[in-house]
DNA sequence: ACTCATGTTTTTTTT
DNA sequence: AAACATGAGT
């Protein structure tokens, strides 16, 4: 066994992994095997050592990366073993120890756990309530940050000098009042608590033989102390780590932890690994040096093992929107150039924030690429399923004073703002919960002080009635028969909640409604008593004698055990990837998310001043950081990229890592021009086999542009898109005449052949086919730019005469081009040069359009979260960013399963399905992909139609449902 | 006085 | 798209 772990290892992974030191800090660059080698570590103790698994503890930071490593880990070991080991987040681990011997510091065993909107409704309403003048985010992250360092709100207060910091202590106090009050305990309160407990009663971890831990240079003073308390005994610690990937100082992270630990524990053995073996040269250059810019920061080899390959891109566009056509064209280019060797699973498009991916999703969406998100908005975080989980939590726990608060007038029950305000406050003073005094006040064994109507009273009433009646039903209820989601359906039979969705989403109920069928299929499979008990017994720890332990009961705590779950986002959701081949789809996520994963093709737009560094970070060295992880997430090829404007006024100038001198060397203007040669070097870096020069020539043919030389480099609008709207002036009237059915919008727009596939054209303007709100928004954005064309088009005519006939073909484009490149005095060698490589093979049609290949590769390791079911099935129209679940609510899914292709779709969805690529057949022939990819593969052409449709569906819908 | 509907502004990153 | 502020109606 010991060879099995020790066989793809390199000398120093090998050390780390074997070495008999008790302490082991591994120092690993991106990519150097990090995650392996503690993996391969947690194998070799179990092997070698001959640990037993549940005495040893691995923390992560994320969930993903816990799941990843449970994953990985049960490859070497297999599943019996791996799922003993005690392994999960620092907070989940932490939950666990206060679960079971939580009386020890007199800690009850029905607490909640406060998420992030329940601490910010808290500090919102202390701030508004004694009126001060501090802003509640900044103050509830202060709160954090305190308790991170271990300071309570008493010590704080004490050392409070000036006014303002007394009124931060005082908040900090109520705040934890509050959080005493409905008996719960924040994020930061688990780690906190745990600490307590640790030091209390060490003999909680007298069983404990090893500690490992993941991205330590993400460890907080909190999460180092319980580290030392964790290995109190044996004093057996891994941890793996890099400070330049060091990225959660927002959450109070602290480098220092690793020189700490050094000197708290003197033998400490470090080892570094150096060779990167995700990376191409030139990605591994560009960003060596934007982290050293970081003068502060120790100097540290990188060694590729990988060919220098392409250079990346920094590529300058008009805006938002343009950026976003741009990547999409340049997927789609590099996809064909490379023979379909790359297909969407391999390219990832990573943000600063997750809000920067609307431009991008409509651009995918229109063009019919899958993706899906991570990061963004979590399920558990979307309005209509977070209702009914607070219900859930009421159920649980009615002393959660804040779910309470959130619930007690959702649906409208006539209850308001004031009498919530009034009778919370009077609770709080009685010393009862906001439940209690409720419930007294209805059932008429007290009357309030505070003024309630008789309106009020019967919403009030109807409320307890609710709770009751579930609460009733869940304690009459067996284990056998499901208690979650019998309880569940209770709740929204009870409140009647299709209808309230219905009436609060009008729009987009479907999508609302689904989300809450995914909500009952999860508790439907939490339920299941096999399951419940194997997660009581794997999640146990080991019973120590002379040691009082609480077990959790698969019947009782089957809710409980839910909701703790739900808010550390610990959820089973992420799994269930059924039939074994993956859909295929790009990836979105933010940098943060990201982290610990890699992808052949990297974009990262947005690189202006503002998003990155972020305009409202304080530490821009983590800024720079953070662009160093996303960058070297790449293995060959990577493109930066920023619009020059925000919005329509607001300009954007390049970030500042990457505008200053010296960098522009590390990257190329423009997309890559990908020879033969090119391919294979890129089929070697990421160990596959290189597709036959047939084939690449073959899939060539389907671009109409194989070089990324449509918009300038200077990131001004093309020039095509001057003349398309000059030209299309005449028929404009309709746009701009607030018409907004869009099916006349079509009729006017689908005029003739030629005119309708520039239409379709990946360019920044045209979308049609939007719905209502949308489609108003863009008419504007149509008009806007539409004078902007023109302003410009008439300083050219002064400046120089610029042909007023329009351009019609690629050539034509590439002088064009030319003419704008000397027209804004550039030098024409730029200009020239792009247009030099584009090679012999020009189409003339100007549709940019790519067939999927029926290519189908195996191995692609860490995926989650998909938002396409691979049939083309109606399921996988409603259901965009779910996972497929076996148990799911079927009978639920109103729609028929033989309706036609478009079921439930509204006027505007339809208008996409014929604006979309299957109207594209009944045209010239040769701009249709399917053609060229015949030769390949004769399934490609009827595969690639269904799902572009399918998906820019999907990302429609996925838009709806994600909000 | 209180609720409910409408219009306006703003949006880091994660447990 | 959600939080927030404002105004109309009960």
């Amino acid at each position: 066994m010991a060879t099995g772990i020790l066989s793809d290892l390199n000398e120093a992974q090998c050390q780390a992994v074997t070495t008999a030191a008790d302490v082991v800090q591994v120092l690993a660059p991106p990519g150097s095997g990090k995650t392996k080698t503690l993996t391969a570590r947690v194998a070799y103790l179990l092997a070698e050592r001959r640990l037993k698994p549940w005495n040893i503890i691995v923390c992560t930071f994320t969930v993903k990366a816990a799941n990843e490593m449970k994953e990985r880990i049960t490859k070497f070991v297999g599943h019996e073993c791996a799922k003993q080991l005690k392994l999960g987040t620092f907070h989940s681990v932490a939950l666990r120890y206060l679960k079971q011997y939580g009386q020890h510091i007199g800690l009850g065993k029905d607490f909640g756990i406060a998420d992030s909107s329940d601490s910010k409704a808290i500090v919102k309403r202390i701030i508004k309530k004694n009126d001060y003048s501090i802003d509640a985010g900044g103050a509830r992250g202060r709160i954090s940050t305190q308790k991170a360092k271990g300071i309570d709100s008493e010590q704080l207060s004490r050392k409070a000098k000036n006014v303002e910091q007394q009124e931060f202590a005082r908040i900090y106090q109520e705040y934890e009042e509050t959080l005493k009050a409905s008996n719960l305990l924040d994020y930061d309160d688990l780690l906190l608590r745990c600490c307590m407990l640790l030091r209390a009663e060490p003999a909680c971890v007298s069983n404990v033989e090893a500690l490992l831990i993941d991205e330590y240079q993400d460890t907080n003073n909190i999460q180092y102390e319980l580290m030392g308390l964790f290995a109190q005994h044996r004093n057996v610690i891994t941890i793996v780590g890099d400070p330049d990937q060091s990225i959660y100082g927002f959450r109070s992270a602290e480098i220092k932890n690793l020189t700490r630990m050094k000197q708290h524990w003197p033998d400490t053995l470090t080892i570094n690994l150096e060779e990167n073996y995700r990376s191409s040269g030139a990605i591994l250059h560009a960003a060596q040096h934007i982290i050293e810019q970081d003068e502060s920061r120790p100097p540290k080899k990188l060694q590729a093992t990988h060919t220098y390959g392409q250079r990346p891109v920094l590529r300058k566009l008009p805006s938002a929107a343009a950026e976003a056509d741009w990547l999409v064209a340049e997927l789609k280019r590099i996809q064909a150039l490379s023979g379909y060797l790359l297909q969407p699973n391999d390219f990832a498009v990573l943000l600063r924030s997750a809000a920067l991916s609307r431009a991008i999703e409509t651009a995918l969406g229109r063009e019919g690429v899958p993706y899906r998100m991570i990061g963004g908005m979590r399920f558990f975080d979307r309005a209509e399923v977070k209702l009914l989980v607070d219900y859930l939590r009421v159920v649980d726990a009615p002393g959660n004073n804040e779910a309470v608060e959130r619930i007690i007038n959702v649906p409208p029950r006539r209850v308001g703002e004031g009498t919530v305000k009034g009778l919370h406050e009077e609770a709080r003073l009685k010393g009862v919960s906001l439940w209690r005094l409720v419930l007294d006040v209805v059932q008429g064994r007290c009357k309030p002080t505070t003024k309630v109507t008789p309106a009020t009273l019967t919403g009030l009433a109807k409320f307890v009635d609710v709770i009751l009646s579930a609460q009733k039903r869940l304690a009459s209820v067996t284990a056998e028969s499901a208690p979650l989601v019998n309880l569940l359906q209770h709740l929204i039979t009870k409140l009647v909640y299709q209808d309230h969705l219905k009436r609060k989403f009008p729009d987009e109920y479907e999508a609302r409604w689904t989300n809450v069928e995914e909500l009952l299929a999860q508790t439907v499979e939490a339920s299941d008593p096999q399951r419940l008990t194997a997660m009581v017994e794997d999640g146990a720890l080991p019973s120590i004698e002379g040691l009082e332990r609480r077990t959790e009961s698969v019947t009782e705590d089957a809710l409980s055990l839910f909701l703790a779950n739900v808010t550390l986002a610990t959820a089973g959701a992420e799994k269930a990837e059924q039939d074994g081949e993956k859909a295929q789809q790009l990836t979105i996520s933010t940098i943060h998310g990201a982290k610990g994963l890699e992808w052949p093709v990297v974009f990262i737009p947005a690189c202006y001043d503002g998003s990155i560094p972020h305009s409202r970070a304080d530490d821009n060295d983590e800024e720079r950081r953070l662009l160093y992880v996303g960058m070297t997430r790449a293995q060959a090829l990577l493109y930066l990229s920023t619009p020059l404007r925000k919005s329509q006024r607001e300009e954007a100038s390049m970030s500042t890592f990457l505008a200053q001198s010296g960098v522009a060397s590390f990257f190329e203007e423009h997309g890559p021009s990908i020879a033969t040669a090119d391919v294979q070097a890129l089929a070697k870096t990421l160990r596959r086999d290189c597709p036959s020069d047939t084939a690449i020539t073959e899939s060539k043919k389907t671009l109409e542009r194989d070089e990324d030389n449509y918009w300038p480099l200077t990131g001004e609008e093309p020039f095509e898109e001057r003349a398309k709207w000059d030209r299309s002036r005449p028929g404009d009237a309709t746009w701009c005449s607030g018409n907004t059915k869009p099916v006349s919008v079509f009729s006017t727009a689908g005029v003739t052949m030629q005119q309708h596939q520039e239409f379709s054209t990946a360019t920044a303007t045209t979308k049609p086919g939007f719905v209502s709100a949308k489609a108003q928004y863009d008419e504007i954005l149509a008009q806007q730019k539409l004078k902007k064309v023109d302003e410009r088009a008439a300083q050219a005519k002064q400046a120089k005469a610029v042909p007023d006939d329009k351009p019609k073909t690629r050539k034509r484009q590439i002088e064009g081009q030319g003419t704008i490149a000397s027209f804004f005095a550039k030098p024409p060698g730029r200009a020239g040069d792009q247009s030099m490589t584009s090679g012999g093979d020009s189409l003339p049609d100007p549709k940019i359009e790519s067939a999927m290949p029926s290519a189908k590769r195996a191995k692609q390791p860490l995926q989650e979260l998909r938002n396409v079911n691979r049939a083309p099935s109606e399921k996988a129209l409603v259901r965009p960013l779910l996972p497929a679940h076996k148990l799911s609510s079927a009978h639920l899914l109103r729609l028929p399963p033989s309706s036609t292709n478009m079921p439930a779709v509204s006027a505007g969805n339809a208008y996409m399905f014929l604006s979309s690529s299957p109207l594209q057949p009944e045209e010239e022939p040769a701009p249709e992909p399917a053609d060229g990819m015949s030769t390949n593969d004769e399934i490609a052409a009827p595969q690639r139609k269904t799902l572009g449709m399918r998906r820019s569906l999907q990302g429609w819908n996925a838009r709806g449902g994600k909000r």
